[in-house]
DNA sequence: CACGAGACCTGTTCGC
DNA sequence: TGCGAACAGGTCTCGT
């Protein structure tokens, strides 16, 4: 689920809080854990010690990971792959897989739900100590399309792997990577230090296209996760399989790479270029 | 260094 | 209808 669009999207929910409650300026008051392999970092009770009277000063994003900074320390989380965060009100029907639940003042709640528990959670000093392996953010100003090149060709790999290892760009997912390819012309297992520059250049302009797609519609819903975000519905090839390509309408291939899924355009998107 | 398999978990959908 | 298999937005570790 939650690739850098959704993240960010729940980030900014967060920031904004509900009816005039942002999130900032509360104070986690306790917490219930459930699913103690939630916390990572540092032990379970060290966690709950230290966490406990903090107040949220802001929450921003790194890669997938949500970053809040307290008022002393930081705690980051992950949402892997079923996770979602909100606020909500102590009055509100508890869902069932709200494993981790924040308590802040005023019956307000942070509720950490996430079905398939893979989801995790650290309380650091320094949010370096748990970001620090990450590569660029695809949307820093900074990070050019000469920039991308030069990582490209430092590498032998397939696009499709390289582009979900989060030490190589931060933020992609399995969704975003098979729409950006798709965007640049790219076939997934193509070798990345084969690409010419013009090629490495549409990659960049379609890692970026389809992130801000992603985020201008707040995000994909997919499956019985719903996140309030619309940017299934703007898929070109992820989980369209047999449908027509929008582009030149051959129908949509679906292939295993690295061991997920992926989708493509046989017809934009040939394995080899000329 | 690159890649595949297996693990971590649970819920939904597919195929017979 | 029923039941097991396959599949799911992520990442880690291990073996080759």
């Amino acid at each position: 689920m939650p690739e850098l669009p959704e993240v960010e999207t729940i980030a900014q929910r967060l920031r904004e809080g509900r009816e005039t409650h942002p999130l900032p300026g509360m104070k986690i008051l306790r917490t219930s854990l459930q699913w103690p392999r939630h916390i990572q970092k540092p032990s379970l009770s060290t966690f709950r010690r230290r966490i406990k009277n903090r107040q949220v000063v802001d929450i921003g994003r790194r890669g997938k990971f949500l970053v809040f900074t307290l008022d002393e320390d930081y705690m980051l989380i992950h949402l892997r792959m079923s996770g979602d965060l909100y606020l909500q009100t102590a009055s509100e029907p508890r869902g069932p897989y709200e494993h981790t639940i924040f308590y802040l003042e005023d019956d307000w709640q942070l509720r950490f739900s996430d079905s398939r528990k893979f989801g995790r959670i650290y309380y650091v000093q320094d949010p370096e100590e748990v970001l620090s392996h990450l590569g660029p953010e695809p949307l820093d100003p900074e990070f050019t399309a000469e920039k991308l090149t030069n990582r490209l060709w430092k590498h032998r790999r397939m696009l499709k792997p390289l582009l979900l290892d989060q030490r190589f760009i931060a933020g992609l997912g399995n969704i975003y990577v098979d729409e950006a390819l798709h965007y640049a012309g790219l076939h997934p297992q193509v070798q990345s230090n084969t690409l010419s520059n013009h090629q490495a250049q549409k990659l960049w302009g379609g890692i970026r296209t389809a992130l801000e797609k992603g985020l201008v519609h707040n995000g994909a819903s997919i499956d019985w996760v719903y996140r309030g975000g619309n940017f299934q519905n703007e898929f070109r090839v992820y989980q369209r399989t047999g449908e027509p390509c929008p582009v030149c309408s051959t129908p949509i291939e679906r292939i295993v790479v690295g061991q997920r899924g992926t989708h493509f355009c046989p017809g934009c998107q040939p394995e080899k270029h000329l």
